[in-house]
RNA sequence: GACCCCAUCGUCUAGAGGCCUAGGACACCGGCCUUUCACGCCGGCAACGCGGGUUCGAAUCCCGCUGGGGUCACCA
């Protein structure tokens, strides 16, 4: 049997990071043994249901490396065949028509939980004769689950889980405006498209009971269940708005990597040992159901920060510098040309251990292709520059300026008999130099800096500073 | 409230009765390296929620408690 499992976004919103993770899920899990991954849009809900959603949703999975086989499945194309399946049901004898009022309901559930018994539907026109129907109202119709007796769900995460059918109601199939439900929906799409393993958020755990009796209902197959934890706030507590990012794409923005970010939704209630970097090759090829945890596990943004860090010292410089672009040329008003993106890929050997995310890395990388301002704005970096710093800094123009080689050895060499000879430490003469060349108080290794910035533009920053150019 | 699930360092986790003096990673704290900041390397702090069983022996099995989470819509 070959495997067939889904991802299933609402298109009410951005791709959520506990979303993406089940998509990663799906994805691995159908890779892992040669099946495929089916995506459908479960846009039942037409009032919430954007366009812009799906774009979002798509984007993130794309950004994320998760490709899909087949076409994407609209949900609300097969209302049609959902609402044939209702009927279906009906014929059958396993489905009614339900003539409640949304009142009704409400005072229904209301008394059940005063009552202490779980908040359900009485099934009260579950075998009423149907002449007893009052005029005017549209029903519903509700599916028969069984009264009595357990239901056992063999989870493949959860392991069996069983529940009293009492806990189960006659749950709605079709709304009284003839719309299928999810409940309806995902089980006709999920038979139809085949799926044989269903991998999703621990928070349908209970729809699962209801689904399996709407398989056995059609006499169709039963899919496999496996639910995942969900990912919680760093606080334990669900993941909500007050967290911070949701949304894929606001990591992104934020300047991660999707390596980093897979990585860490994976290692994020799922091991294999203890590999901690671990390649979406290797991800393939080790993963499984087994391994999943059954507890919440909390967002660390530390941890994915670390990854980041990790896959940004793999990736190659051109990649970097291509991300890092359009960062800089945005913020500070720019335009980067090719001499712009030479430098940065020579400084990037020095800029890739020193920053955690893209947003890091294109703000140190940016004195490569933008003066510093005088005054600085850096506090740190404009107190590098006052006397006698700047004696100093004149006097470095000048030494630099006799150097015969401008390879960063020889520059370190120039400087250290420059410091010796006027008895100056080497931080006294590099620090200021740091300020004038880079705007800051923490760089890559000086003297690699000058050799990418060239003499003569480094001669030109260091005389650009304020109170230098008279004495040099 | 009812039902279901879960429970190892601050966080993610390893651990499938003796390999546990509980391992790794992130974070944190020291040190080394060093022109700065990082990286890297070395070291340190830090956990089996509690109470009962079962067993020669329990982080691992069972029960209870406590704590956390999820679900209870004509939403998905």
């Amino acid at each position: 049997m070959t495997v067939v499992t889904r991802f299933p976004p609402s298109p009410t919103g951005r791709l959520h990071i506990g979303s993406a993770r089940t998509a990663l899920f799906n994805w691995l899990y159908a890779r892992h043994h040669g099946g495929r991954m089916a995506l459908r849009i479960e846009d039942t809900d037409r009032k919430r249901s954007t366009q812009e959603a799906i774009d979002a949703i798509l984007d993130g999975l794309t950004w994320l490396g998760l490709d899909w086989d087949g076409d994407i499945v609209f949900q609300t194309r097969n209302a049609e065949r959902h609402a044939a399946v209702a009927k279906e049901l009906i014929d059958a004898g396993k489905a009614y028509h339900c003539y409640c009022t949304p009142e009704e309901l409400k005072e229904m559930r209301e008394s059940a939980r005063a009552a202490g018994r779980p908040a359900l539907y009485d099934r009260r026109w579950r075998d009423r004769d149907p002449a007893d129907a009052p005029a005017g109202v549209d029903p519903v119709v509700r599916i028969k689950m069984p009264q009595c007796g357990k239901t056992t769900i063999p989870d493949l995460v959860q392991g069996d889980v069983t529940i009293a059918n009492e806990q189960l109601d006659d749950f709605i199939l079709l709304r009284a405006d003839g719309t299928p439900t999810y409940m309806l929906s995902v089980v006709v799409d999920d038979h139809d498209m085949g799926i044989t393993h269903i991998i999703r958020g621990d928070d349908h755990l209970n729809n699962a009971f209801r689904q399996l009796h709407l398989f056995r209902a059609m006499d169709w197959p039963v899919p496999a269940f496996g639910h995942i934890p969900l990912i919680h706030g760093a606080d334990g507590q669900k993941l909500s708005k007050r967290h911070g990012a949701l949304g894929v794409e606001e990591y992104r923005a934020m300047g991660f990597l999707p390596e980093a970010m897979r990585n860490y939704l994976l290692r994020l209630g799922w091991s294999h040992g203890d590999e901690e970097i671990i390649s979406t090759e290797q991800a393939v090829a080790w993963f499984d159901l087994d391994r999943v945890g059954r507890s919440p596990a909390r967002f660390d943004l530390a941890k994915l920060e670390s990854l980041n860090a990790h896959y940004l010292k793999e990736s190659s410089n051109t990649r970097l510098v291509e991300m890092i672009v359009p960062l800089i040329e945005t913020t500070h008003d720019v335009s980067i040309d090719d001499n712009g993106r030479t430098r940065l890929a020579r400084g990037m050997e020095g800029l890739k251990p020193r920053a955690k995310t893209l947003l890091d890395l294109a703000q140190n990388a940016a004195f490569y292709v933008i003066r510093p301002r005088f005054p600085l704005e850096n506090a740190k970096a404009a107190k590098l520059l006052k006397e006698p710093a700047i004696a100093i800094l004149a006097d470095t123009a000048a030494a630099l300026s006799a150097a015969v080689s401008w390879k960063s050895d020889d520059i370190e060499s120039v400087l250290r008999a420059f410091g010796e000879e006027h008895d100056l430490g080497l931080g006294k003469v590099a620090q200021p130099l740091r300020a004038a060349l880079t705007g800051s108080n923490a760089s890559p290794s000086l003297f690699e800096v000058m050799e990418i910035l060239g003499p003569e533009e480094t001669i030109a920053r260091i005389r650009a500073v304020p109170g230098v150019l008279p004495n040099s």
